[in-house]
DNA sequence: AGGTTTAAAAGTCAGAGAAAGTCAAAAAAA
DNA sequence: TTTTTTTGACTTTCTCTGACTTTTAAACCT
């Protein structure tokens, strides 16, 4: 295994029991780990990026340190907003652009977008349009909670 | 016997017991058996195929490596004779039994198994008991495929 | 106390090194 | 002859290192 993967490890087993954010020193830690400094930068900006779930911050000089954060809120964020805004019906092409649109900001993967899609399917369903839509909406909304 | 066989066959070997995954890497493979690395390449484009019940991922750099997965077929095949053994319609209970059976043989993960759940449950659909069960049946199977 | 210097941090970036990937040509087998 | 295997030169991706830079707290002056 290499350094930055233990070195990753150790960071994260930081994070243990609900602290949210953690401070480290980095000369401190690269000696720890026999490795020059800026391999922790490495560390940090391959995997602990904002895209990762993670917020880094920093003060340099005397007693400096890196703190890093645990964000992960953006995610449920955006999905609940899409959730608050789909209404008691929503039709099958409403659905479509939502989910492409999750697939394109990453926010689930293609086997969750064929879930999503097929459940929600004018086939599948094979009800009245206003009842459909509404059994639609209920069936997308309460999956995406679920995500 | 030709080489790549004999690469094929000591791979396959790794797999020994019910370890699902293996790790190899290439320059030391290709060292022990005397070939230049591109060789261990094409055995596995060639014998390691998803069509063939393989699934390989790697990483480059320092300390790399290829994961080989062995993926059984035998999901489909059990997902495929669930189907067909679902009727028209389908109560909420069966289904909660169903889900807990796949989860139990690892057919679906935590994720997969509450979003068939929530998709599926009477609160959602709300709809009259007949109507109801087959508009779940519906769904039910149509996600199962979809796995 | 207020400014100035010093030292203790962290940051940057490019290059070296360590893997794996690609592709086409040569060789061997069918 | 056609298909499969073997080979190797070249490419891409990821990791590690070290010299140099920037920032800031602490220490040191009047």
């Amino acid at each position: 295994m290499r350094v930055s993967d233990i070195i990753e490890e150790f960071i994260k087993d930081l994070f243990n029991d609900e602290n949210e954010a953690i401070e480290i020193q980095r000369n401190e830690l690269a000696e720890y780990f026999n490795c020059v400094p800026s391999q922790i930068n490495y560390v940090i900006s391959t995997r602990f990026k904002p895209s990762q779930g993670y917020y880094v911050e920093s003060r340099r000089g005397g007693g400096g340190h890196i703190t890093i954060r645990k964000v992960n809120n953006t995610k449920e964020d955006y999905i609940m907003h899409i959730i608050n805004n789909i209404g008691k019906e929503v039709t099958s092409n409403e659905v479509d652009i939502l989910i492409s649109d999750f697939l394109s900001y990453d926010i689930i993967n293609g086997k969750e977008a064929k879930l999503l899609k097929v459940a929600t399917s004018d086939n599948v369903l094979q009800l009245s349009k206003d009842v459909k839509d509404q059994v639609r909406a209920r069936i997308f909304k309460n999956m995406l909670i679920n995500l």
